[in-house]
DNA sequence: GTCTATATGGTGATAGAC
DNA sequence: GTCTATCACCATATAGAC
């Protein structure tokens, strides 16, 4: 998938970089992605990449962001829809599915990204870089969970502990970065019907019966 | 935890080779790791790894094939229990569960080697050798997904795809490997308890009424 | 069976031409 | 802005002492 370039976008020669990073990180892993690899993807060398990123982390970290961003970006127009929690919980649930089905080279290494800090699998360097992603990140995680304890408290969905429960959805909504492959032939519709699914599944284990208005 | 030596264990020279390795792997994953750290925290040097395992790959394998082993001998009691196919899966499920946290190092292992195997981001020698684990793996699975469909047969369970069904809820029931972290004190009851709350979610997730019996 | 070298190759990062 | 060297380092794997 190609990248747009517009506002908030990366300049148009960042741009080919990301996308290239994205699905080397994506297919082999950070440790095991070497610069080069990334520079043989884009028929050119690593002199390339150095120009515009100081380190391999530092392009990691960028790639990062850039997924992060999206994600930001895709649910902020649904989050004062003035319904009912469980409702703008189901919309921005299936946008987010939707996202992790399109971009998923860059959320892969948001995954990555976050497992790498909770691991502790971090150089004191990239912790201090990473460490206003993760935030970031965090916050995002939040705005779902907050909808989680709305939609209780409205009485509209039913489960013990809040942070386990939103664990568990959340790993759920993030599950097609690993199992979900592309078809020749796939239209948005297919990929919303997946999507559909998953935030059914999602629903009807927050205690929801009416899964899919 | 020590690995205790019994029937189709390991040596108990192999035992904490592999106890340490799982550990490494854990913390920083497959390519982060080095023999030397893996050494390091056997306090011996790499001299005593090779002595048992031809290679970092060979070693790593091992530690998948261990905790993989190890889940079907978890579950392997319940398999034939008489009880009805909601139920049978119910229990398996729990003990699934339990397995995941309370030997996460391993379970971290089985879980990155599918990985790996899933994306391509191994070497030709590699995949075969891998070949026989995933396809253990698979067949692992494959109980689950049986019995969910021998369930909705029963008119006990609700989803629509069953392959789709089947992915969230093994994600759902694997997802401790990344969000479980260990308190001080905790016991085999909280650990139960946490599985619990899991197995609850994927049953309702599954359309099932009463999760716990 | 485990240790201490050491050979060998690859990778992150830099310098300087163009 | 991108390329072609090139350096310094680290990791896998081996050889041979003990």
């Amino acid at each position: 998938m190609a990248l747009s370039v517009g506002e908030h976008m990366p300049d148009s020669s960042r741009a080919d970089i990301l996308e290239a990073a994205a699905h080397c990180f994506m297919e082999r892993g950070y440790a095991a992605t070497s610069i080069d690899d990334v520079a043989r993807r884009l028929d050119a060398t690593k002199g390339r990449i150095y120009h515009h990123y100081s380190s391999k982390s530092d392009l990691f970290a960028d790639v990062f962001r850039f997924g992060m961003e999206m994600n930001y970006r895709a649910i902020e127009p649904l989050r004062r829809s003035g319904e009912k929690a469980v409702e703008r919980w189901r919309q921005m649930a299936l946008i987010h599915v939707v996202q992790m089905i399109t971009t998923r080279q860059f959320q892969r290494v948001v995954w990555e990204g976050v497992e790498m800090h909770l691991r502790g699998a971090t150089t004191p360097e990239q912790r201090t870089a990473f460490a206003e992603l993760i935030e970031r990140r965090s916050r995002y995680s939040d705005i779902f969970r907050d909808l989680l304890a709305e939609a209780r408290d409205d009485g509209d969905m039913r489960f013990e502990n809040l942070g386990i429960a939103n664990q568990l959805v959340f790993i759920t909504l993030n599950s097609p970065i690993f199992w979900y492959s592309p078809r020749a032939g796939e239209t948005a519709r297919d990929i919303e019907e997946i999507g559909r699914q998953v935030v059914a599944f999602a629903l009807h284990g927050l205690g929801v019966r009416k899964g899919n208005p």
